[in-house]
DNA sequence: CTGTTAGCGCGTTCAA
DNA sequence: TTGAACGCGCTAACAG
């Protein structure tokens, strides 16, 4: 293997200008920059990453914490999308995320967590899928010793970050959007699970709404699965007008509900997967564009592991309304 | 952070002899073996990684290589499942392992895919969603640079194995199931992608059964698309006894256009992904639990890394009857 | 601006 | 059976 030696050599310069060039440390002519890169062009040098990170202590490695919950499904596409928008960023900005499942790492305290962490030379961390109850998670992001990014959270401080789209916003909106389109006036709210930051976010919107638009709302826990979304659309929605689902799973638990009720009631997502396709019929949703979260999650970290201090990052969604045929491949 | 050093002065041994107990070395005494794992206990050593491969030279590092095919979405689940299991179980095995999406290093010549992953210290591989059409993946694997193993692949060497089902006997035993319990003579079998391993192995599967059974086979490329099933299905279901196909995502596609063509026919499918539960009906399929192969894939690679040589392990696999109602949470 | 030097945490000879 | 010493590839003072 060559190494940061051999450029050296047949670049005439020390091994400390050619980490200087590689660092793009000022203070080095261009002239040197030059033949150094020279060099490294001819040898087809790569860096050794292990070796920076070993010798700088600052590794720009970032362990990537999947919180999978094990009860929904459409979340398989959702994690992927998160997950392949940061990995493809990552590899783009020289920062090697390595990826855990939550659950395998769960029996460990905040404290070996970290110990683990940090022996194997992690300093970042971006969460996906955090919920309110995960304290532990709490624990690792106050104590500090990470540069974090929570995935679709609240939580910031000076190494934290939180990205996500502006939920309140676009529930109001989709909500507001299809009870127009079709002037409803009695609303049921099917809302996520209440432990997950989103959720407060969205069900606030459409008590705004409620009172903006003077609606009656009815607002039940769907837990984010199809199943309660189901069984709560079977038990409420006779006469109602509209069923507005916090995710689109629940969605679709809805419309099944409606289908064997033999009711057309208009029903409205949240998410935009491609699950919701299968349903074979129309319906409103918030589409948001998972991958490029991710992407931006990992933009986001880089800018802490500059020093820079942790705020809330907002992203574009879009409203639109899906449907079987415009989705199957 | 606490480093061997600590740990050395704590057991009051040298560091070379931590070293040797850490690694399993013969010639330590049961004495000092004792000793050093009291310290090790009592500091919460944990030994950094980083610094063991850099200076060992053989890291027990693997890329996940996820070759994401875009055009098909039930292989979020597939794909999501795969990951799950590999990363839990290298965590158990003490390998780690980094995940790359495909289709981001594609662009770089199977040359240079070898330096940049050796310059990052990986010495193991582990390719899922390979086809036969990715060359310089071949070129990776037979460079034998790498400890390789390939999910749903045949290739084996020395330094390389795949993991599978058996797919062969999964679908010839599918298939004639489903065409028994409901007497069927004449089988439209749509099938996998060419450049997919397994299409090979289930179609093969298919000819055999046609033969042994004395049935009327016609079969049709699918792509593993739902849309290219949809139409096969239009095409040519009318005047056959049942469809099989060689993916669940293609069943869903058969089964959508026999609803709108109105004509009942057995559906037979392959995977058992939760997305098959959405259209509401009945029907056969193999079950994989990709999980499974996931980690098993893992297991295998510790083996190579051991020294041991490639081989094709073929994993259990189950034949099972799918409805929607089972399946919804 | 450039080169020398001292580690980073660990594995691995080679003497003792 | 143990330990001292070297080096893996690189970064970071510091001296020049």
């Amino acid at each position: 293997m060559i190494s940061i030696k051999d450029v050296a050599k047949r670049s005439g310069v020390a091994i400390s200008t050619v980490s200087k060039v590689l660092n793009n440390y000022p203070y080095v002519s261009e002239e040197t920059k030059l033949k150094v890169r020279q060099a490294i062009h001819e040898l087809n040098y790569v860096p050794n990453t292990i070796a920076a990170a070993l010798s700088s202590k600052q590794s720009g490695r970032a362990a990537l914490l999947i919180a999978m919950n094990p009860r929904t499904q459409a979340i398989d596409e959702i994690t992927m999308q998160y997950l392949s928008g940061a990995i493809n960023r990552a590899l783009e900005l020289n920062v090697e995320v390595v990826t855990f499942f939550l659950s395998m790492i769960a029996h460990m305290s905040a404290e070996e967590i970290i110990r683990y962490l940090k022996s194997q030379g992690f300093d970042g961390l971006l969460i996906i899928g955090m919920t309110k109850d995960d304290i532990y998670l709490q624990q690792l992001i106050e104590s500090e010793e990470f540069c974090t990014v929570v995935v679709d959270g609240i939580i910031t401080n000076k190494h934290t970050s939180c990205v996500s789209i502006d939920n309140y916003t676009a529930q109001y909106e989709i909500a507001k959007k299809t009870i127009i389109e079709n002037t409803c006036r009695r609303v049921l709210y099917i809302a996520g699970r209440r432990n997950e930051y989103v959720t407060d976010e969205r069900v606030s919107a459409m008590r705004s709404l409620a009172k903006d638009m003077d609606l009656t709302l009815m607002i039940r826990n769907g837990e984010s699965s199809e199943k309660k979304a189901r069984e709560i659309t079977f038990r409420y929605a006779a006469n109602k007008d509209i069923v507005i689902c916090g995710s689109d799973l629940m969605a679709i638990g809805a419309m099944n509900a409606l289908t064997e009720m033999d009711i057309f009631r208009p029903v409205c997502g949240f998410d935009g997967v491609t699950l919701m396709g299968y349903v074979g019929k129309q319906m409103n949703t918030v589409r948001q564009d998972f991958a490029n979260i991710g992407a931006n999650a990992i933009l986001e970290l880089k800018r802490l592991f500059d020093g820079e201090a942790g705020k809330r990052v907002l992203l574009p969604y879009e409203l639109v309304k899906l449907y079987y045929l415009d989705i199957i491949r």
